[in-house]
DNA sequence: CTGTGTGAAGGCTTTCACAGCC
DNA sequence: GGCTGTGAAAGCCTTCACACAG
């Protein structure tokens, strides 16, 4: 007997689905065509459609797809459906900024429960997020079952912060350190380098 | 006559050379390994010496690469060896964060030249960058020729101040805001999306 | 004998073409 | 008639295997 292996949705492929997922935030009722979410994708209509059907087959015929279930179907693939909470790691200026942006994640489904650092001087929240000191991270996250975190310390300590990150259960890590963290496999890491989209970019100047 | 083709170098590719570039600022004098590299930018040794084959056959067999070789030959591959000037559109808490992180740019070949924003207020510079009003944005960039542009602005925004950019001259977009810029084939526009990150992280979590 | 450079193979993604349903 | 779903083809990227330089 063959065993049942169910295959993962490519990479590249999650990554469009959250694409698509957030081009939908604007129309609201109704159907859309794979050619009309594509244009606002920047993507080919045919990709598309393959990319959709990872989700199942929910687009009609001769109409397009019913935009609120696709956004139903799209974050029930995603994991996004109830809401994720999430830990912040660092609050000098980006850890900050993203701190002011919390109704953004949490319009996606993510909570950021908590923010920690090893120097909270007086105040006790950000934007409204409690700000604790690094002693207290361990704790929290156990009894929140926390899985996801942004890490946002300076490029020297961005290490032994994962390697405690990693230590008490957190299962993804979103980098802000201009670092190439080493984790073990699987931790899922996406990394935000300001410096390496540059470079990237510079690449294709004329 | 084949008429020649030079074949550029796949986006992956130019993707990953900017990371190990980025894993060479540590280490100084000396060679290292493909093993070495590959470990601190976590890729597979093969992968990295095909990828480092796109910049010439530049590693001594028994020994390694050259590291002060190597960095010149990225740079000079990804067209960072002279300072490229950069626009820095919208000082809010994000752009006002990456203002601060100026030294880290110029280090990588980047120098952010101007700030503008619609409200430049009393400051006539942040981290001692000059700030101008939206109104010069088209003037100063024609000025120094300026063709990179990173683009803070809220997203309601955003495609507005990314059709000003196009329309001055600028070839490629670091893109901050939360939405899909429209713009011609000929534009490269790499976007830092935190939501998106999240949302893709989610999906691998168990 | 160590560690690079590279054709060839394999695997994965995208695109095409068109059948099928509304 | 319009638009989706999907096998097949094409294209691209990664991995392997090994020749060969130092």
């Amino acid at each position: 007997m063959i065993p049942f292996v169910k295959k993962s949705i490519p990479r590249n492929t999650v990554y469009r689905l959250s694409l698509y997922h957030h081009c939908l935030e604007g129309p609201d009722g109704g159907s859309i065509s794979s050619e009309a979410l594509a244009g606002l994708a920047r993507v080919k209509p045919t990709q598309l459609r393959k990319d959709l059907a990872w989700c199942g087959s929910l687009g009609k015929r001769g109409t397009g797809y019913d935009i609120s279930t696709l956004r139903r179907r799209l974050a029930e693939t995603l994991g996004t459906s109830a809401l994720q909470p999430v830990v912040l790691v660092g609050t000098g200026r980006m850890g900050s900024a993203l701190l002011r942006f919390r109704e953004n994640f949490s319009r996606r489904g993510f909570d950021i429960a908590a923010a920690f650092d090893t120097r909270p001087d007086r105040r006790s929240r950000i934007a409204s997020v409690p700000l604790f000191p690094m002693s207290s991270l361990a704790r929290f996250v156990n009894e929140r079952s926390v899985r996801l975190a942004i890490l946002c310390v300076p490029g020297v300590a961005a290490q032994d912060v994962c390697n405690a990150l990693v230590a008490c259960g957190i299962q993804a890590i979103l980098n802000f350190a201009p670092i190439v963290l080493q984790t073990p496999e699987q931790i899922a890491v996406n990394n935000v380098n300001v410096a390496i989209e540059l470079e990237n970019l510079s690449y294709f100047l004329k």
